[in-house]
DNA sequence: GTGAAAGCGCTAACAT
DNA sequence: ATGTTAGCGCTTTCAC
């Protein structure tokens, strides 16, 4: 009885193809994956022959066994905080090109809550992936990202406080960013500035960068914060025309708002339009992520965040890491700036 | 000279762990994955130990080699098409929900055009995770889904064509209920009625079911349809916005628009709206997605999508496949339906 | 140019 | 209650 005659299996294996082809396991492999190293090739009748024998038996290769044996998965990932937004989209879509070209695929790990990050960290844990980026504002403790580091996972990661340890780092300064915003509000003018917050950043202990900017420009300059004007809805659409409505109705409502994302600043513009106030005049909105979509609003949304979108540099840092995990820290910097727009047409 | 002594390993594996506490390899696993289907259970003593030793080396246990040996990898993926949207997120919050009382991580398989595709889901052909649910018109061909069933990979497809052989399918009759969207607004009077389009959906030959239920609803009512009103747009925001600008500033505009996404949709309006017209009366606005979004827009957005959002039974038929992949094809319906809304307020 | 064989790190029978 | 052992399916020396 020969080997082939053992129990059958669901999916074919190496071994199958290459009985069917008349050749070792081995060549089959040197015809699938290539020679590493090696300048040998296959004869051209064998190679022939085994994939022939791949494609009428519909070999996959077994991805557990391949990434056991070669240390390596080839697949990368990003990790976010949902909802998605067009800049990590962006991102994503950039890491892709680059990935194709690396034999490399992207899968997303979304982590709505800190509580859940745990959990869904095995993936980056056991060494799922090469490699990973972690996009700005993560619902994960920095103490888990740094552990990751430390267990030798290429990572990079957008974060304004971590030590470029044993990862890279991308500084966006967001919190000197959004400070300036809501000091420009107040040079404006504007003593009653609302700040319409990340669900879960009003949830947390320490609270964000974000709201910290907003409460130190305030003190800066004197003042007070009213804890009413405090409000979440910066996660959802619904949620911030909601909330900014609700605002908008109150006795003494505000006359600008900081918003932590430009979804819901435009959300804020709109819910402002249509309770027939003028927007900046009656209600100054800044948002932040200097997204595209910010341009079309009437007025055009004054916000905080990248000038460009071009991440070659993040991903080729990623790419350089996963080849050299022992690499040094690496600083970059992509601050975020103001951008001002005036009301246009 | 023991075993311990081998070449030093970037991590901890499980021998290292064992020589340490004393004890066996097997007996790691045992602490740390449970004895399955046995009750014997390993003393406190040694469990305690075992622990500790775990601690002390930072061991994280590989991936690969578990899901070689066991023939699954406790990871199942969503594969979708970027642009991502609220619906796709509440199905994918959902699932995580479910899949933690699995023990179960989920992914996201981006996937933004069908050339891209083939080498993307070798993530899905190479069985690196469990199983997938295929998110509403993915930018795959059908025939690649159907191969991905047939190899065996547990796949529950939001699809209206595909047979549910080796898969499980979700009907939405989406183009039924989008023809009766276009044949509304045909029945309040319209004639010029736009088709705002995914980009790639105006890029594929065939074309998809949303235009193909616009043209059949044109033909059926003796509308001829007009090329200039059928424009791309509808992933993007800024794109939906600008294109309904340009539509409404062109010499014959259209009364009335048909957008394959709310989230275009209500761009739409607000182009209308920045234009000086009045919604619906100047320009009717008919979305799909049926998203929460829609209700507060002003006026209030009649679309096309599923009336509510329990994803449990397509989970369900999930989690049952991946438990018996050989069981027959199911076939779930959630049909979307025409959500009128009137202006409110 | 091709094959034999030794593992990668883990789990699960089976033995004790 | 714990250890021994035989693989999971693949890649990669090394020998021919």
């Amino acid at each position: 009885m020969s080997k082939s005659s053992k129990t059958p299996r669901s999916r074919p294996i190496q071994r199958d193809v290459a009985e069917r082809a008349g050749v070792s396991s081995a060549t089959v492999s040197y015809v699938l994956s290539g020679r590493r190293g090696r300048a040998n090739p296959v004869s051209e009748e064998t190679r022939v022959r085994v994939l022939d024998a791949v494609k009428e038996l519909g070999y996959q290769s077994n991805h557990a066994a391949r990434s056991l044996r070669r240390h390596r998965t080839d697949i990368v990932a990003v990790v976010h905080r949902p909802p998605s937004n067009p800049w990590l989209e962006e991102l994503i879509e950039q890491l892709h090109r680059s990935a194709v070209e690396r034999g490399c695929s992207v899968i997303t790990v979304p982590i709505a809550s800190r509580d859940r990050a745990e959990t869904v960290l095995r993936v980056l844990r056991e060494r799922f992936v090469d490699g990973a980026i972690i996009a700005p504002d993560p619902a994960i403790d920095p103490a888990q990202v740094r552990a990751l580091a430390a267990g030798g996972l290429p990572l990079v990661a957008f974060d304004d406080t971590l030590t470029a340890r044993r990862l890279d780092v991308v500084r966006l300064a967001q919190e000197e960013a959004c400070r300036s915003a809501v000091c420009y509000l107040i040079e404006q003018g504007h003593r009653r500035i609302a700040y319409l917050a990340h669900d879960e950043e009003l949830a947390l202990d320490g609270h964000g960068v974000k709201f910290a900017a907003y409460r130190k420009a305030l003190s800066d300059n004197g003042i007070e914060l009213d804890p009413a004007l405090v409000v979440p809805g910066a996660d959802f659409r619904p949620d911030a025309y909601a909330q900014v409505q609700k605002l908008l109705r109150g006795s003494t409502p505000p006359t600008a708002i900081f918003s932590a994302s430009d979804r819901a600043a435009i959300n804020a513009i709109w819910a402002a339009r249509d309770a027939g106030l003028g927007v900046p005049d009656d209600l100054a909105v800044i948002g932040v992520g200097n997204t595209k979509e910010g341009e079309s609003v009437q007025p055009a949304l004054t916000t905080v965040g990248t000038p460009q979108t071009d991440f070659s540099q993040v991903i080729d840092a990623l790419w350089e890491r996963i080849d050299d995990p022992t690499r040094s820290g690496r600083e970059l910097l992509e601050p975020w700036r103001l951008v001002t727009r005036s009301p246009h047409d």
